[in-house]
DNA sequence: CTGTTAGCGCCTTCAC
DNA sequence: GTGAAGGCGCTAACAG
């Protein structure tokens, strides 16, 4: 492997010539650089990252800390894993993967190995313990997910109480009374998911203000079992919000299953489903902006990290340098093609 | 941020004492052991990687080559880069995201810099970009997907053709006469992706063997547009061999919305489906081993990593290498908890 | 505009 | 059983 030296020895200069040129830290002749620039062409050269770490404290990686979830929700997680590993690519970052468990210990050891400049913390919940982490080591970090304490760290988030509140509202404007509400699970619920309690307030809200019935009712994992279920009896309703990105196809398949229409006799809006799922049905929908929440929280990780490089940036400045960094709550844009189907008139 | 130095004074002894206790790699008496240890808790020291990386050219991670896919596979890939990293971890290593672009030059990049000890390679196609460079930089490397030249690097795959031939057959014995077996899309095919070429080769191979009539279909993208269209006609199918973990949920839909009842009507068997997708229906299928492959490509490049390291390992010797460690090739296991439907006798 | 020098933090001989 | 010293490859501070 050839190192600085060999290419400074081979173009003539000194290694510090070589790295101002590389670095272009330093106006340096064209002559000479030119002399560099072959010289790294003919071996091959390319600078060691954990000398230049070493060195210079920076690492040019950001860490993604995944929550622990089961199988499911991980294709939704890697789907952002993906778009995060592109966004920071562009902001000329590599992308660190760490699964947390029980107590973080993957974020912590990352973190304080210097593995990294900064986290991206996905999906967390309104109490965490990887916030926790990453204050106690003043550790730089954006989240996905809207916590708790929403001043302690920069955050991105759809705003799922505005998206729940907006189907609500929607399905009751096209004529809807009796509106069942599929929230996420009650597993999710106890363990203070954000989206899932702000899921279930938005509806709430949406069913005090426009009148209509909304039964709030929690994924069960069996789509098959528990549509037929809800939508037979007495009081069946007209209307379904799911708020469940992956199960969405499952409960059409039921739905249709079950002898029933959509939208005819069975008006869905999905809440957070996932862009480009390869269904041709234009459902309505309320789109998670996976894309745009990746790009959105690395930009904000890596400008925790570059405030953090700035002289003067001590610890305590944390909390404030959170506020000036900033949040970005974004808003739900519904997508109906056709309009919102109305009940069918009985 | 303490330093092995720090440790060291606090704790009355040399630098060097600090590392052998910390690394265990000399007896220490147990005192001075305690006293290490004490100094450790107190500063809250850790390691620096980068400082053990510059000194002993391992890393500790292992990248993990992503190919460029739109977003549906990313729902895919991302399951996987998950599992990678819990199996990368269970090994003592972190993973390195990188989204290949055009010429792999992510992967190009992370193997120059030092940055990995070896890479993973997903969803590798029967001629694939990321293969070309691992082999140039001599960069320790294992695959998931079956290349066409089987023995440049390790791999491990789910057996494609057996997976398709075992639903043919499967289909056959149970009576079935007319299949359709809808594969990946035309563009898939022609980007000659390993697991669309042999899936499509495993289903002739059954129709040659079985005397079923199996009709090669590839998907279009629109399930509810396209299924209608291939369960009409004069030769209605009996049963559907589906080869996308994605869409089955559309094309069941579909199929019930054309009226036809599942698995009455039309028997389904889903080739690479996800495991644990939340929808309560048990349809036939043959799962993809993700958390297998998963753990075992991670096996194999952390062996061909540290095969690397032994001494007289030339890079021409990476070939042989590569055949020592071995590659794994998944038998298909078809879960059918009620048994495959045959036809509806008519 | 370019070269020299010192050290980033760690590990590993070598000497005691 | 312990300590001192050197160097991994790079960059920043300090000459010239």
């Amino acid at each position: 492997m050839a190192t600085i030296k060999d290419v400074a020895e081979r173009a003539g200069v000194a290694p510090s010539t070589v790295s101002y040129v590389l670095n272009e830290s330093r106006p340096i002749s064209p002559e000479t650089c030119r002399r560099v620039r072959q010289a790294v062409e003919e071996l091959g050269y390319h600078p060691r990252a954990s000398a230049r770490t070493l060195r210079s404290t920076r690492t040019d990686v950001l860490a993604l800390a995944l929550p622990r979830t089961d199988g499911s929700q991980r294709a939704i997680d890697g789907r952002f894993a993906i778009d995060i590993s592109d966004a920071a690519r562009r902001l000329g970052y590599d992308l660190l993967l760490t699964t947390a468990q029980e107590k973080a210990e993957g974020l912590r050891r990352v973190a304080r190995s210097g593995l990294a400049d900064a986290a991206v913390l996905m999906a967390v919940d309104m109490e965490d313990a990887r916030i926790e982490v990453v204050r106690e080591l003043a550790f730089p970090a954006a989240l996905i997910g809207r916590p708790a304490d929403e001043h302690a760290l920069p955050w991105t988030d759809l705003d799922w109480e505005a998206a729940a509140f907006l189907a609500v509202r929607e399905l009751a404007a096209a004529g809807h009374r009796e509106i069942v509400y599929l929230a996420p699970t009650e597993r999710e619920v106890s363990a203070r998911r954000s989206y899932a309690l702000r899921g279930i307030a938005g509806a709430r809200r949406g069913a005090q203000q426009t009148g209509a019935t909304v039964r709030v009712v929690h994924a069960d994992g069996d789509p098959a079992r528990q549509v037929p279920a809800l939508l037979g009896g007495p009081a069946a309703p007209t209307a379904l919000a799911v708020q469940h990105g992956l199960v969405l196809p499952d409960i059409l398949t039921a739905a249709a299953a079950a002898g029933l229409q959509v939208p005819e006799d069975l008006a869905v809006v999905a809440i957070g489903s996932l862009p480009d799922h390869p269904s041709g049905r234009e459902q309505p929908r309320i789109e998670l902006p996976v894309e745009t929440l990746a790009a959105e929280v690395t930009r904000l990780a890596a400008a925790a990290a570059e405030a953090l490089r700035e002289p003067g940036a001590s610890p305590p400045a944390q909390r404030l340098l959170a506020d000036s960094v900033g949040h970005l709550l974004i808003p739900p844009v519904l997508l109906a093609e056709g309009g919102i189907a109305g009940p069918r008139s009985r």
